[in-house]
DNA sequence: GGAACTTACCTGTCCTGGACAGCAAAAAAG
DNA sequence: CTTTTTTGCTGTCCAGGACAGGTAAGTTCC
């Protein structure tokens, strides 16, 4: 990891929210390693166990993803034994995801390695900071999330429209 | 996008900066798009308009990812035409990652699109509120940055170095 | 009842990202 | 000079996130 050199000027918030975002994050998976889960798959996992059994949709608007990247998720989890899926009563659409006895052994590991997690993102910041801190981030969630898509930026004539920048050709 | 209910108790503050990165990202994934470049192209053309020809490791230590992202990354913008690569004259393993007018053309929007960006993710935060808040951001930065690998959470037995969760069986 | 719409899920594909292995060039050690 | 180590890049594997398209089950309305 770079010392994080002095970063660009424009955009200060944007840029330092990335940067902490990617670091918070790879530190999150470092951490979760050992315990054999993928980001993601741990928070599914703590949604089930704060909240009981749950359908993919409801599971995928928590977790701020889309379903289909649920649906993988889940996949996975249950792959591995730590979920299970029972067709859902009321709606032979939906199936809910279950919690299994091996998934539940992981919990403890799990909120431990949040609670780590947290100490050291928190590092030495005093409780009042702290506070200051998840303000701050809480209103810019809200800002972001208050988004509901705004002015557009020119565009270079060249690009109108043009495809994507994707795949080697 | 989801109405975001009210996060988990556990870890309020790492919650809280994974779900603004995801949805800042996200937002800067849609502002983006209409300029046809993803997430971090952008960024690696930033750095190029910025200091010039430099070399891949250099963009990948100052982009946060590791040199195999940036290659690919690289790969796409030269295959668009908004890169190009030249021999490093001083070392033949390396190569200089150079803009081309193409690439210099965009620089204008991605510049409107990163100011949009912030202005949305600022909202309607006054000057010394922003100023907390990049303090906070930067701290948190500084902690997570700081970490270098702290005790370890006790794992359930019957994990212990078992596999991974991963691809479906 | 039957047609049209909506919802829940699944699949395929693309891009990014991390980890790891491999190769070539450069630098360091002998 | 030769050997060893380090550095720079690439390919591959696998993860998640997003989008588009498709199917099946529910709902609404005629």
């Amino acid at each position: 990891m770079n010392p994080t050199a002095e970063a660009l000027p424009g955009g200060p918030i944007s840029h330092a929210i990335a940067r902490l975002a990617r670091i918070h994050q790879l530190l999150a998976g470092r951490l979760l390693r050992d315990l054999g889960l993928h980001p993601s798959q741990e928070l599914l996992l703590m949604r089930l166990w704060e909240s009981g059994p749950q359908r993919q949709a409801d599971l995928a608007a928590e977790l701020g993803t889309d379903s289909a990247g649920t649906t993988r998720i889940v996949q996975r989890l249950e792959a591995a034994g730590y979920v299970r899926r029972k067709p859902d009563p009321k709606d032979r659409r939906a199936s809910l995801v279950v919690s299994t006895p091996a998934g539940d052994a992981l919990r403890e590991s799990v909120e431990c390695i949040w609670a780590q997690l947290e100490e050291l993102t928190v590092g030495d910041m005093s409780p009042s900071e702290q506070e200051v801190a998840l303000a701050s981030l809480l209103r810019l969630e809200e800002n972001v999330l208050a988004t509901e898509e705004g002015s557009r930026c020119g565009l270079p004539a060249a690009r109108r429209g043009g495809p994507t920048v994707s795949k080697r050709a």
